[in-house]
DNA sequence: GTCTATACGGTGATAGAC
DNA sequence: GTCTATCACCGTATAGAC
């Protein structure tokens, strides 16, 4: 509940989410963060594996929240989630392409080579999919077509956001949002 | 032309895949190419950035390729582009989801801290979207239309290379590939 | 709790012999 | 072309004072 381990767990996500893991250090962190120095180890006894995993299970269940509050703002499924995808265009963009995605480097990097950091960002994409699923399941899919769709809809939102950070434009996940309102349009009217 | 420098870049790619580009050492690259060592600055005088910039530039080419090949292994872009994402995760899952998406690491890690490599990612990936285009635009869709979905569908297999890759399973793959093919089969009747 | 100082390893990069 | 030796630096992590 301190600031300064929150100060340092915020800061971090921030880091991780432009730079990734390895790029971000610890000395980075603590500078960036205000927090006190020495303190570091204190509140993160295992390092920065502790530190990391921390900022992903904060992002992850931000970024769960977020998606649900966002998909929650419209009724019609296909138009809650052409919005939301749109929204995050806008971020990537305004954050000058170094934002969006909060997780997708750190579950790039060590998808094979920490399982401890696999494991948590594991956890937080079924938070992403279950947001999905459940709006899904809401506006009237089954149970089984929300899931399989949610996997679809997470998947094509996450390779946008690659593209739009790496084109520096937001285009390609405006068209992922065009292209999966259109779908999921078309779905909902069977 | 020369085989050592050759060797460099192949194991670099390999390395920089699973591991990503800050993770992956100079010495790392050295001893598991097996190319004499002193020879690394020799082939590239401007360090890791030109050997990552090769990487890219090679694994580019070889993905772009193998994907054109891949899909004129069937007529119907429907099923060619799934055949094709099914063949990915099955290839991921054989790597123990160490391999998948030669770039997308690279492209995350440098997307708004190193123009350079950037650069070479974005060209890259234009080679991955204009290979879907063509094969798309061969197909009878329009060319606006073959853009536009080219873009989505390239979006969709990253994102499920992510998903695959960390969850640690071929099925988000082989679900964006069941509804890639559904999207353009419904797409094609028009 | 927080500080400063530091140990220790690995990194990218360079120099000079052969 | 390739080698070995070495540089300066930065990374994580630790020790011990306050």
């Amino acid at each position: 509940m301190t600031a300064a381990r929150d100060q340092i767990i915020e800061t971090a996500c921030g880091l991780m989410e432009s730079q990734g893991f390895h790029a971000t250090g610890l000395n980075q962190i603590v500078k960036e963060s205000g927090a006190p120095k020495g303190s570091l180890y204190y509140y993160f006894p295992q390092g920065k594996d502790e530190i990391a995993e921390a900022a992903i299970a904060r992002a992850g269940s931000a970024t769960a929240q977020r998606i649900t509050a966002s998909l929650a703002e419209l009724d019609d499924p296909a138009k809650a989630v052409s919005a939301f995808v749109g929204a995050i265009a806008h971020h990537v963009e305004a954050s000058g392409f170094r934002s969006g995605g909060p997780l997708m480097t750190i579950a790039m990097e060590t998808a094979a080579t920490n399982t401890r950091l696999n494991l948590a960002c594991r956890a937080a994409y079924q938070q992403f999919q279950a947001a999905f699923e459940q709006k899904l399941i809401a506006s009237g899919f089954s149970a089984e077509r929300a899931a399989a769709l949610a996997v679809f809809i997470l998947s094509a939102i996450e390779g946008g956001i690659i593209l739009s950070r790496t084109y520096h434009s937001g285009d390609p996940l405006r068209r992922v949002a065009a292209e999966l309102g259109a779908l999921l349009h078309a779905a909902s009217r069977r």
